[in-house]
DNA sequence: AGGCAATATGACACCGGTTACCAAATGTAA
DNA sequence: TTACATTTGGTAACCGGTGTCATATTGCCT
């Protein structure tokens, strides 16, 4: 009863076009359904058909057409990722992160750079998402905040998976890191380092992850038992230029601060500057750490002391709840931040 | 003979259903294969059924599924980024650039970071390819430069766009920046200022972008009328410890260099970080210009002096190639980059 | 041996679009 | 008036998978 299913009655293979389900089937001597079932790895199934089939789905090199799939289904997998995020670095990690947990599924990954500030923002993800009928969405911060956004996704079905600081929400599908802890410990750690007037720069006001760096400030300051001096907290815009000009007036108070935490690197990278300008020794007679680890943080004079997302990790993490549905049923992930210690900050030199 | 078509014999559409084209056809009294022809554009169309047609669709929110599409048409509206690239913001830059071309078509742009060393680099890409039948593919340098994998791209059916340097080939399916031009007519600009010592810092063998550049650099240093020092030619590998590393050489060398162009700006960070650690002033002493303008150019101390691709407009170049097969068949598109002038580069002080 | 699950497989309609082909309606020439 | 070309719309099959349900096979119990 074995056939040759090259050369059956039923005509050969097209020359050059993909393997179908069908080819499959004939080829294997089952029916289309079984051999869905293999893929599909159903557990009502015989061993010997199961094996002759993948035998065949091998030998041939089949792969599955994940539209006719899709469209069977009514849910495709593709996975979107929404970000109106500065941080290149950051977003690159992300993708690769993301990439990593899906490689070998039949997910693919969809970029959407968006503009925070657009009129037409829900407008224009709402008409990509149904578009394209994606499975689910990542959502980068500082978009990630953005609760209107976030409930119109999920109406629209597909599942949202939001990075972003651990205070944002209880939900599930959270994946943040806790900035509050790690700032205080980077804090604390300069106040053992024997500094005493401590400087911080905020980010931009309604930025939950600045607000989260805050409260990370004033918890390490007080472990420390150092009292928060007003005149040394100054708030940036999370750009190079509000870090030049925070350092403008921080290094006129008097007695001047001896380290300064900034919300970003970016920020901390002006401050850097105006410090270098004013011709002092960093960290002698200034220490700064900032945060993020961009790729700045390594390459400026002296190598900036940073606060480091494990980004990839959370990534991953992240990818995991949007694809896996038993993932998607646990807890909120919470990622510890490292303090990559490079030599922008040590004890005060006086 | 107009028809209330929600409330007609057939039945009403389910509740959250998106609409299909069968109830476009109803609602509008006409067959699917009109309302194909209506989203088809076809020209053979009474005027008066369009628009009544269209009238439906803009009525309902009908948006046709591509999943359906892509499996009747037997190819879909995915085009993949594959890169390998160090540089986020170039990165970033082109799937922006990419996504201002495709916003209001039916493409989506999906992502595939890689690992140009990875054994598996072909299989696996051909694979993703194969997976998701993608429509086309974009191939970002340095990857670009592998002609085994555009040519595999091909035979699976995807239109290839590779961005790289001009020399890269001769193929219509290429958008390319000067990278010769631009980096001699930055050298010339040194002589220019005074610079008669000028010194290179090559990128790693067998990279086309730093054959490109090295022909620059002679390019400039013969219109300016100036002999090449062997002893001021170094090469690196493209990371910042090269940079540093071909400082440590080049100030070795007496008399030494007053200016240098580094092939990349992480080499040229490290370099300046070299010069700074020596006490040497810059640009007085040492002049310094970069190429790529990554985020870091801008927030070293001093600023980078950088030559820049343009990115953004490149990428949109290349996704009208990419989706639109008249623009394909066009020439290749050269783009000239631009030299940011900032603080690093300046007349020789002495 | 008969009855009855439990298991394994197949037939067939369907997902939402497309094309090939055919029928009807309209216009035009002999 | 008939014959024939030209526009238009409808029908059915198909793209490559999936679900539902029926059927065939097997093993087990009484």
């Amino acid at each position: 009863m074995t056939t040759n299913g090259r050369t059956d009655g039923h005509g050969c293979m097209a020359k050059d076009a993909k393997p179908t389900i069908n080819d499959v089937a004939r080829l294997a001597g089952v029916s289309k359904k079984t051999v869905s079932r293999v893929i599909n790895k159903s557990p009502l199934l015989n061993g010997a058909t199961r094996s002759k089939v993948e035998a065949v789905i091998a030998e041939i090199g089949y792969v599955p057409n994940p539209q006719a799939r899709a469209l069977a289904l009514r849910r495709n997998f593709l996975i979107g990722l929404i970000h109106d995020n500065p941080n290149a670095q950051m977003v690159l990690g992300v993708q690769e992160g993301i990439l990593e947990t899906i490689r070998d599924t039949e997910f693919a990954l969809v970029v959407r750079p968006v503009d925070r500030h657009s009129p037409q923002l829900l407008d224009d993800i709402r008409h990509f998402i149904e578009q394209q009928r994606l499975f689910g969405v990542m959502l980068l911060p500082p978009i990630s905040e953005n609760d209107e956004l976030a409930d119109m996704c999920r109406k629209l079905g597909c599942t949202v998976v939001r990075m972003g600081s651990a205070a944002l929400d209880k939900s599930e599908h959270l994946v943040a890191s806790n900035d509050r802890q790690a700032v205080a410990d980077a804090v604390f750690w300069l106040s053992e380092l024997g500094h005493c007037r401590i400087g911080f720069i905020a980010g931009p006001q309604g930025f939950r992850s600045a607000r989260e760096r805050e409260l990370g400030f004033a918890d390490g300051m007080a472990r420390a038992g150092l009292a928060i001096d007003p005149a040394l907290m100054e708030r940036g815009t999370y750009r190079f230029e509000s870090g030049l000009a925070a350092g403008e007036r921080l290094f006129a108070v008097d007695p001047p601060p001896t380290a300064i935490f900034s919300s970003n690197d970016e920020m901390a990278a002006g401050f850097l500057h105006r410090a270098l300008d004013k011709g002092l020794k960093v960290p002698g007679q200034i220490s700064i750490i900032g945060f993020d680890n961009t790729a700045t943080a390594a390459h400026i004079w002296p190598p900036l002391t940073t606060v480091q997302w494990p980004i990839k990790a959370m990534a991953r993490a992240a990818a995991h709840k949007l694809i896996d549905p038993l993932d998607a049923a646990s807890q909120p992930s919470i990622f510890l931040s490292d303090l990559i210690r490079r030599s922008s900050a040590d004890a005060p030199s006086a």
